[in-house]
DNA sequence: CACAAAGTGACAGTGACTGTCACGTTCGAC
DNA sequence: GTCGAACGTGACAGTCACTGTCACTTTGTG
């Protein structure tokens, strides 16, 4: 619906779109993100601060518009998934490709250095929480979609799938932490598994003797 | 430490700030939270824009504003656990006074018209996200600091504790969804209590036969 | 080449929020 | 009771994110 090949002006559109993350990043970086304004990201990149909001709504979203297509993806996983698998299932695969491009190879310190910006600046983390909120509730629809089309529809009431989705999310957020407060050092599929594993313990006896 | 008997000076700033909050609210439900500017608030209570914002930071505080005595009362609430109690159930009786508050007795046409006015208000929806993960924020340093205590430390980057908070959040607001679908009817505990049996079904095979 | 669509700068405007200052009120010491 | 300090307020000016508009240029298309 809007996947057509690129075409010039498209391709100029999404390098401009491009440069003007890559500056304002930096500057969010080097100076923080309150203190950066438009005016000063349109200076360095030599165009007028109307025209930084004909590429971006937000001055958020010029951190986090990635999102938006990382969303759609999701859904894409989601959709690919067998039919009649069970939900947990289709979440952990989605749940993966989360995962994994959140850790791209042999960009661990743009990662960090981004992670770090988002969970430090209020405005972005607020942001960042709506984001995985949009995600969840776009999966939650998928869900409640697919159970009706499987013929054993949910009342729409069931917390049952947002359970479920907002427990995986809430361990991905947490992994996210931990694998800050670790420094952003190693894969972070590791910290994830662990942060997934503490779902999987059975309930009601917490303290499964942790790894030490 | 904040808590003083009440003293003159301190009771008007309570019941102007009450008023103020009031009026808002009422403008934020028949015109829209974006709609409504902090002058027209300023107007019907008789005060200029200035002095609105000497009581409120901003304008999400006005409706959100409670949840900061909120967070304070669940920090209460966990700091009376028994020493020694686990992590879970302490924090389901942190959750427990939560849902209790959540659902005032008299007092739910009120709610449902908050309820969905922050969840139908994109900036409202964000900032209400930020309160809770404020509130897992707080809570989440509480375990950490508790296990120190108690002589079982955890690593910087130990996730479970986290999770754990996490997972009853994300459930407590599935739950809210959950009651806001069903129109705010009936005790709001009942639909938590449903959010939080999906957590404790045991992982791997979820399609627990749900109520029909 | 012509023409419509798309991109842009310049300008003005709104609204949330902040700093400052002068003025009036109130609280506590005496 | 009174007086000075602390507090609450209105008025005003300023910043910054964001929006609407318009005239002008650039560009893809037939």
């Amino acid at each position: 619906m809007a996947e057509k090949e690129p075409g010039l002006r498209e391709r100029t559109r999404r390098a401009v779109k491009a440069e003007i993350a890559a500056v304002a990043k930096r500057l969010f970086v080097e100076r923080g993100f309150e203190a950066t304004t438009i005016d000063d990201i349109a200076a360095v990149v030599g165009m007028s601060q109307r025209s930084v909001f004909r590429y971006f709504a937000t001055k958020e979203e010029i951190v986090l518009g990635g999102y938006d297509a990382v969303l759609a993806d999701l859904l894409a996983e989601l959709s690919a998934r067998p039919a009649g698998e069970d939900d947990l299932a289709s979440l952990r695969s989605v749940l993966a490709f989360l995962v994994k491009i959140s850790d791209p190879p042999g960009h661990r310190d743009v990662i960090a250095s981004a992670l770090r910006l988002v969970f430090e600046t209020p405005l972005l983390y607020a942001a960042y929480l709506e984001k995985l909120q949009k995600m969840q509730d776009a999966i939650v629809a998928v869900l409640f979609e697919r159970a009706r089309a499987e013929g054993r529809p949910r009342a729409v009431d069931d917390p049952e799938p947002r359970v479920l989705v907002a427990a995986e999310f809430g361990a991905f957020l947490a992994a996210q932490h931990s694998w800050l407060a670790l420094g952003v050092k190693g894969p972070f599929a590791g910290v994830h598994a662990r942060a997934v594993a503490v779902l999987d313990a059975p309930r009601g006896q917490a303290e499964v003797a942790g790894p030490k």
